[in-house]
RNA sequence: GGAUCUGUAGCUCAGUUGGUUAGAGCGCUUGAUUCACAUUCAAGAGGUCACAGGUUCGAGUCCUGUCAGAUCCACCA
């Protein structure tokens, strides 16, 4: 082995080592519980970033789960990730000069697709760079045909269960991407724009959208104002700049009588609140601003113009002709963006395909409220819930090419006898129904979210895992995608299955920066997970991005933090070299405990084996990781292999390093298969290896060698302080203390050991044992401060605790093992404050 | 406007149902070192757990309020 682990020359061959070996796909025992997870998709054309690399966590699940022998299914996939693809090779069609209005949606669709594919193979090498035990060949993609069917099927059963309907309502619209967007999809920004006071007959009122004046169809006031009483029900007429119109003047809760001058004009068409007030008082809908997001014809001579320029076209009239009153310049509002493309939002009343969402929440509600599905952190449960009891029926229609098309065909042949729309998976049954050329085929596709909220049940409907394997055991995703994407695979899984799609949702907060910033491209602080593994190993990412970061919290990453797992795995490499080297033409044998060592750290392993496995049991993967990493270095390297040199027990030592690389394999799968496969006994990989069973612990001797440690560092402390080098130690001769004066002696750096009946120099605090360093009164004399300082801090303690043991209700309320415990440690500090004491004398005399 | 989270050592963060003198890594200081590892070893300094009340024998942990920061939802014509 080399001197120190170089991941580069081990990870390829390591993970091709699994693959090849057929570790990723299901096995374990048939007997036990499956587990299986779901992985979210990642954009079939993007590259790894930091929150793919936070998958870490799924695979520390499976491959535990994998050595526990349960049938283990880590389900990988990509996805065509709808618009967000379509802009990136929108751009790519514009270095060339072309649009996608060069294509038929179909043409578009199959280039999208090559190019895709085409794609991606990156970013699934990407994945399994960071070693990531997926089962590569049930690979999905969210285009796949048998996919596509599924989704269909869903949306056929939506239909005929009168969930799906086709409607005109009020939209979220990109004039950009020419699409309607959900409301998730679509940001609100804080912007400062003119209000404009305009004249309508005896009102005026304020608005920052002249432009759509055109298309009010009504005025509205707070039903209560004492102003505008007179007029509620009435018809104003007012002079316009399209001459004279009439308005019904309507009460509407809606209305603030507070701001402005308590009267609004009403655009249902185009504004969200206005079409909620028009479907209450049954208000006429007018378009005046259309798809192109230029005005209509219904604008007169503005039509044709974008609506920034009618704005202020508008206005400038208005003033010109007297209608404007005034005008307030820096008024602060909220305005909607896609968040996609950041172009502004137009709302506008389009068709579209919704889902009636009722009858799906409720389900979906209980299923978190019953407790069938947990949140870890639970606190998200909460958040779930609210926004699930909030939600408004979903549109699931895009007016974008790259997706997957909505199968519907309309009765174009004008024969009324055939139904107007009809849900057809492939053309030629539209063909058969209407007739060549009498039907016209959707051009819409599905929202994103509408076919990866059915991910979860469709990859293993599509790989005849369904029964096996369903419902899941986790789904782990960052917490930011719980509304668009969590709530809804829970709505249509519970839906179309019957059952919930998984049984735990993990959720991950965001990766910051080493000061824990937001990464953003602006700043320039985005971290790529590729160029970490190439400095430090992917082991020491993994760990990184395990260790220090809980579910649902944001966590730092830095290079600092890296570094040191990777020295963490230089440090499990070397125990490993020492071991082996130790350990010559061993053969497997039964490890047998001597020495108190021996017995402490298979006490030590059979604790953290049982602490490590309860924390990744219950989730808590930084805790476990942290076990591991402390059970390594302060339990195994700095005691017990120290400890070893001087009492060597190879076995034992084995044992140790073997239990080690198993614990530690989940977290750090590469450095410890390297060690593994390293070992020359024969075996199997340490990919399907048992997870260790605790073994039997050693209380007694645990806590002898807990003397001793304690011993050692007593005097490595009174090394350091005094500045000792290889000073004589003298003792009362203990038996406990005889067998393990070699390891003192080597531990603590001690010259001569010599027993004696009544010692002198500097008494080694301790409870257990009696001995005094050999130092000369010089010396010793400068102790003194320090020797009282830590009297002082004695003194103290013995204080608390002795007012902790005078409180009366304090022995009467808390519990009895706690006030033992209380005693003990009053009489241990007594004892130590004694012996301090006795010291401090010695050196005044 | 509604809600959630965060505030613990110089930095980044842990801290399960309240119970040792509050922890880790990094950084800093001092010292060590042929014989697994300088990607090392030993030791140290450093915290009124944001602030103010309350509950309790006991609060970093529970409750109320205040301050500061972040996020989500809704949205004001």
């Amino acid at each position: 082995m080399e001197k120190a682990y170089d991941p580069a020359k081990h990870e390829a061959r390591i993970y091709k080592l699994w693959e090849d070996s057929g570790a990723f796909k299901p096995a374990g025992n048939p007997k036990k519980a499956a587990f299986s997870i779901i992985m979210p998709p990642p954009n079939a054309n993007g590259s790894l970033h930091t929150g793919h690399a936070m998958y870490t966590v799924e695979d520390i699940m499976i491959r535990y789960h994998r050595m526990q022998g349960n049938p283990t299914l880590w389900l990988p996939g990509t996805d065509h990730a709808g618009i967000e693809t379509q802009v990136v090779f929108e751009r790519e069609l514009a270095k060339d000069g072309k649009s996608r209005f060069d294509f038929t949606p179909s043409e578009f669709y199959d280039a999208v697709l090559a190019y895709t594919k085409n794609n991606q193979h990156n970013i699934i090498n990407q994945l399994k760079s960071l070693g990531f035990s997926a089962d590569w060949s049930r690979l999905k993609f969210t285009l796949d045909p048998d996919i596509i069917e599924i989704v269909y099927d869903t949306f056929r059963r939506l239909h005929d269960d009168g969930l799906v309907y086709r409607g005109n309502r009020i939209v979220n619209w990109c004039p950009r991407c020419n699409a309607a967007f959900a409301d998730i999809e679509i940001k609100h920004r804080e912007q400062i724009d003119p209000l404009y006071y305009i004249k309508y007959g005896p009102f005026v009122l304020a608005t920052v959208r002249p432009e759509t004046k055109f298309g009010d169809t009504a005025i509205a006031v707070h039903p209560k104002d004492e102003r505008y009483q007179k007029y509620i029900g009435k018809e104003i007429e007012a002079e316009g700049l399209l001459g004279k119109f009439k308005l019904k003047v309507i009460g509407d809760e809606h209305v603030n009588p507070d701001f402005g001058t308590g009267v609004i004009k009403v655009t249902p068409a185009h504004d969200p609140n206005d079409w909620e007030i028009g479907l209450r008082h049954n208000l006429e809908v007018k378009q005046v601003i259309g798809t192109d997001g230029r005005l209509t014809k219904l604008a007169g001579k503005y039509a044709g113009m974008s609506v920034a320029d009618a704005r202020d076209q508008v206005a400038k009239d208005l003033e010109a002709a007297g209608l404007m009153d005034h005008i307030e310049m820096d008024y602060r509002h909220s305005v909607a963006y896609h968040d996609r493309c950041g172009t502004q939002i137009e709302p506008l009343v389009t068709e579209q395909w919704w889902v009636k969402v009722a009858p799906l929440v409720k389900p979906a509600i209980a299923a978190i409220k019953n407790g069938d599905i947990t949140i870890v952190p639970r606190r998200f449960e909460k958040v779930y819930v609210d926004w699930l009891e909030n939600l408004r029926d979903w549109n699931i229609s895009r007016q974008i090419w790259w997706g997957i098309p909505i199968p519907v065909y309309y009765n174009a042949s004008g024969d009324t006898s055939k139904k107007p729309y009809m849900l057809f998976s492939h053309e030629n049954e539209a063909r058969e129904y209407y007739g060549d050329g009498n039907y016209e085929a959707e051009t819409d596709t599905f929202d994103t979210w509408f076919s990866s909220s059915q991910w979860p049940f469709a990859t293993l409907m599509a790989t005849d895992d369904f029964d096996r394997f369903y419902p899941t055991s986790v789904m782990e995703t960052g917490r930011d995608i719980l509304y668009l994407w969590v709530t809804r695979m829970v709505m249509l899984g519970l839906y179309r299955t019957g059952e919930i799609p998984f049984k735990t949702v993990y959720l991950h907060g965001l990766v910051n920066d080493a000061q824990g910033k937001k990464m953003s491209k602006s700043k320039g602080n985005v971290i790529n997970p590729l160029d970490k593994t190439a400095t430090y190993g992917t082991d020491a990412l993994r760990l990184a991005l395990t260790i220090g970061i809980t579910p649902g919290n944001d966590g730092a990453l830095g290079d600092n933090k890296i570094a040191g797992y990777r020295n963490f795995c230089n440090k499990l490499w070397n125990v490993a070299r020492y071991t082996l080297e130790k350990a010559g033409e061993y053969s497997p044998t039964t490890p047998e405990p001597q020495s108190l060592a021996d017995k402490w750290i298979l006490t030590r392993f059979s604790r953290e084996n049982v602490a490590i496995t309860k924390a990744i049991e219950a989730y808590r993967f930084s805790e476990a990781g942290e076990r591991v990493y402390s059970l390594l270095w302060n339990d195994l390297a700095d005691w017990y292999i120290e400890s070893s040199k001087i009492q060597p027990n190879i076995p034992i030592l084995i044992y140790c390093l073997e239990t080690m690389l198993k614990l530690a394999h989940p977290f750090a799968p590469f450095v410890t298969e390297a060690i593994w496969q390293n070992m020359p006994w024969p075996k199997q990989n340490l990919i399907v290896s048992d997870w260790p069973e605790a073994t039997k612990a050693y209380p007694k001797e645990s806590r002898q060698f807990g003397d001793i440690m304690a011993l050692v560092s007593q005097i490595r402390l009174l090394l350091a302080d005094l500045q000792l080098t290889r000073p004589t130690l003298h003792y009362v001769a203990n038996p406990d203390l005889e067998t393990a004066l070699p390891l003192i002696q080597q531990l603590a750096r001690i010259g001569k050991m010599s027993p004696v009946e009544q010692g002198s120099g500097l008494r080694v605090p301790s409870n257990r044992f009696t001995c005094w360093l050999v130092v000369d009164p010089e010396t010793l004399a400068t102790y003194r401060t320090a020797l009282q300082h830590r009297r002082d801090g004695a003194g103290e303690y013995s204080k608390k605790l002795a007012g902790q043991l005078a409180n009366q209700s304090y022995l009467k309320k808390a519990p009895g093992d706690l006030v033992r415990q209380t005693k003990d440690r009053m009489a241990e500090t007594d004892l130590l404050l004694s012996q301090l004491d006795e010291q401090i004398r010695a050196l005044e005399s």
